[in-house]
DNA sequence: TAGATTGTTAATCGATTAACAATC
DNA sequence: TAGATTGTTAATCGATTAACAATC
């Protein structure tokens, strides 16, 4: 069993949250202990693939028995680092910035909402969430009273490099980025995009797939 | 020069959209050509992956000129399906369904808004980008009506699987699914996932690999 | 024509699958 | 113990990179 991984690809990163998920629903469902094929199953692997996986962190498996649902669920909770909790911001208080706030999860793992700003004078004011809208003019007092650790970008896209590039200045690690655009950022910042656009035109290629008679 | 691919691979697919959107960003900065090696620098690929991705489609450069962005565009606008229109309706118009509803880039490029559901008495009745939210007992007879090519589905956790069920039987051949769960769906049937969970746990993964010590 | 850059083949790299010894 | 299932190594498959002849 060895405790100290060598690097791990993105393509194993991408599928952690998946493995919380599914552990976190059969945890609920009472199951106490699953094997790499019964998992596999569920989320649509392969057995091979997921002791790979779950090896590249460490040996959380028992010969014979399979995987304990609690444990394992923990182990993957702590290397995607919800142990922690984070403080996050909102920039752009549309329906967009209204939705993200609204998402009870978020909170549930630990990654508190305690501040939303945007530039726009009719939404400053209003409540997102559980926070009282602020002028972008307070971003730059209130990140540097706060030691924020996320930014959800919701801004519209003509500003979002711009908005990246004040709120890196300010210090700020991760961006949860819903504006579309890609971001330049440096090095020791890492963004996760939600390019809902992309995702749309992915499934207008699927549909001509399924639908065309080729 | 090629005209018919052989199956193309997802990897593939996943980078169709970025090519789009940075061809059109390029058009609207009145550039006429660019080579792969331009273009990979710009998006952060190499020359090599972007000659071998669009001549899996067939061959749009010319030798010693580069690709003409006008044409090229063209083409994949073409191969993301995108040349034609597509009827969609959302289901769920909590602040998700809001959001995506006032996207007004999936009407530009061809993706129309012509109905929207919810199961919440207060909800139906109000307006969601520019139709007006009716209540789910309709769908039925709304989408017998209407022929509609894509779902997006807005819906707590909970219910999704059960409305995605409702909308495949009704035959919607396209989900855009934001709630966060993989939906079971007949073989005919795509769906896109925008799960933006997983992403801010992907976030929290890599935020504690730029942060830590290690 | 000479220079540039594609299309395409071959080489490399990485991810998935298969297989099985280790072991609970 | 015998059966089950992991951890891990080896084989295969697929994607990226490198190289270069074709050609604009």
């Amino acid at each position: 069993m060895h405790r100290f991984s060598k690097k791990v690809s993105m393509t194993v990163v991408k599928r952690l949250p998946k493995y919380y998920q599914y552990l976190t629903d059969l945890l609920l469902n009472d199951i106490e202990k699953i094997s790499s094929k019964e998992l596999a199953s569920l989320m649509g692997l392969t057995a091979s693939q997921i002791r790979q996986d779950l090896n590249s962190f460490g040996g959380y498996g028992q010969q014979g028995y399979g995987y304990n649902v609690l444990e394992l669920r923990e182990a993957i909770k702590e290397i995607l680092g919800l142990d922690s909790d984070y403080t996050c911001i909102i920039i752009g208080s549309g329906n967009m910035g209204h939705a993200i706030a609204n998402y009870e999860r978020f909170k549930r793992e630990g990654v508190m909402l305690i501040g939303a700003f945007d530039v726009d004078p009719l939404r400053v004011g209003t409540v997102v969430g559980n926070v009282v809208v602020k002028h972008m003019d307070e971003l730059e007092g209130f990140v540097k009273n706060h030691d924020i650790d996320i930014c959800i970008l919701c801004v519209p896209r003509g500003v979002g490099q711009q908005v990246a590039k004040t709120v890196t200045d300010l210090g700020i690690k991760g961006i949860l980025n819903f504006s579309p655009l890609d971001l330049d950022v440096p090095d020791d910042v890492v963004v996760e995009n939600v390019n809902i656009t992309d995702s749309l035109f992915t499934l207008t290629y699927l549909l001509k797939e399924v639908t065309d008679p080729e």
